[in-house]
Order: structure tokens, then sequence, then C-alpha cells
DNA sequence: ATAGCACCTAAACCTAACTTTAGGTCAATA
DNA sequence: TATTGACCTAAAGTTAGGTTTAGGTGCTAT
């Protein structure tokens, strides 16, 4: 059992915010003694899906949905494989976005270290694709498809 | 050369959305006719690298000034330069961060449709790492380690 | 000529997710 | 005894990134 303060300071979260996600009904059983919150491995395991709920995209009263159905008990198992097999596909697109962002760079990190070597643009912004190293193609081509 | 209109439609952006992105300084070298905002080749790519630094974590005033060293002609290719490669290993540390929210999502089905199966969480709760199927302990541990 | 459509601006409004503030309890230490 | 430190609440404030509103211009089709 921890305090807040040590569960703040052992996952570098914010004090106010474990509050805010507490009054935001994100530890709906979390006990305490005389006023004082006590983080039990419940509540840390509840960090753990909330930070992965938090980044798969969802809001926090959808995350709040969650944790009202863990409550409820062996009747909610289809909402709850529901929505980890929605998120999922959501995090999957994300990523196949995030790699045509992260081959954008590096064409980007490349043009201007041509850019850098030649003294200025002329020689880069003319260049066609199959004139560029086989890498830097790939990667300009994968974030320039489509619009 | 395009009309706010087509520019909105062509690339799913709300118009509202575009004028904003001008008054941030996000176009900043946009020709008018009367009034009208022309968006040429300029333009467009600034759109896709707007998206790109936007998804990469950057704010809308550090585009800006990307855009303003883009104006300032050779003398500011290290800074771009600079900020691409920066982006790039913010990116790559996202994209290892989502992975294993991936993991996370994955551990997460895995375990509903076993408790699914069995009408409780019991024998799923309690299994140990060793017991489960490779590619599932694979993503339990990845998104596990620490704290 | 008048209605409709696409464009324009300035300024107010909105939302999520926090953070800060102001005021208070309680236990241990100087 | 009084001060410090960790906790508490309710409520107000903050921020980024838009969106909406209200009022206006100018072309074109009926």
């Amino acid at each position: 059992m921890y305090t807040i303060g040590q569960v703040s300071e052992r996952f570098h979260i914010p004090i106010s915010t474990l509050r805010y996600y507490d009054k935001e009904g994100l530890f709906p059983e979390i006990q305490r003694t005389s006023g004082i919150r006590r983080f039990g491995e419940k509540e840390i395991d509840a960090l753990r899906v909330i930070e992965c709920l938090k980044k798969s995209g969802l809001e926090i009263k959808d995350i709040k949905q969650f944790m009202e159905w863990c409550i409820q008990g062996n009747e909610t198992y289809p909402q709850r494989l529901n929505l980890f097999l929605r998120q999922r596909r959501q995090v999957e697109a994300e990523l196949a976005h995030m790699n045509r962002v992260l081959d954008m760079l590096k064409f980007k990190c490349w043009y201007y270290e041509e850019a850098l070597k030649d003294g200025n643009e002329d020689r880069v912004t003319r260049m066609k694709p199959e004139d560029m190293p086989e890498e830097i193609r790939r990667a300009y081509e994968n974030s320039h498809q489509n619009t």
C-alpha cells in the first residue's frame, strides 16, 4: 500500500494528476484511512491501464467507463474485450501513420544534409526520386503517396 | 493554384483550420488576389510539413519558426536540419512507446478472451508468464517491465 | 435585381486535461 | 508549543488548437 506521494514519485505523475484521476472516477475502489488515499495493487494496475488507454486515444470519461465495467464483474467481459480490440486496431493504424511521419522526417534530414553540403537546395530540389539513394527514395515515396 | 475551399476538400482539413494556420504564420508567403488566398505548391508542401511536424510533437509556434527559417534562406540550413534530426529521434522514441502500448493491448485482448471462455478471471489472473502462449508472454513482459 | 455561393475578418467561444490556489487536518519533530 | 511536512478539498485558472459567430465583399445564375 502506497501513499499518493510515493505513487507520484515512483511513476513520475504529479500528485495533482493522481487526485484529478481519482476525482474523475479512475480509481473507483481506492481505500482511504482517515481521509488519506491508500494505493494498492489494483490502483497500480489501473495506472498502467490508464496510461495505455490514454495513449491509444481514449478520453478520461471512457477510461472511467472501463473501470466501472471492471467493478460490474463477469457480465461485462464482452464490452471490455471489445474495447481492447478497438483500441488495438486504433494503435495499429496510428503506428502505420507514425511510420510514414518517420519516413518524411528521414527524407527531410537527408534533404537538409545535402542542401548543407551544396550550400543551396537547387540540386536536391530538382532531384527525381529515381536518382535518390535507395532508402531515401523509399522514405520519400512512402511519405508522399496520396494527396 | 488552389482556393481555400479546394485545399480544404483535397486534404480534408476544415477551412477554419486553414485560416487559423495562416493567421498563426504557417503560410508566410501565401499570395492573395483581391483578398482571396491562393494556395500554391509551396503551401501544399507546407501542409505536408505541418502535418508531419505536428504529429512529431511540435507546437504551432515552433512550426512557424521553421517556416520563418525557410524564408531566411541558406544560412538557416543547420537549424532546419537540427529540427528534423530532433523530431526524428522524438518519433523513434514515440514509436517504441507505442509498440509497448500495443503489446499491452494484445495482452489485454488475450486476457479477456480467456476470461470470456472461462466465465471468470480466476485462471488467467493467476497464470504465470511462463505458462502463457509464447507471443502473449512476450507482449506481457514487454509492456510490464520497469515500474 | 436578387438570391446564392465562396470567400473574407475579428473576436468570442469551446474542450480536454490538467494545474494552481486558498484554506484546512493531522502527526512528528525542534 | 510551534513549526514543518504530507496529506486533504473545492473551485478557479491555464493552455493549445481549434471552431463558431456575426457581419461584410463580390461574382454569377435566375
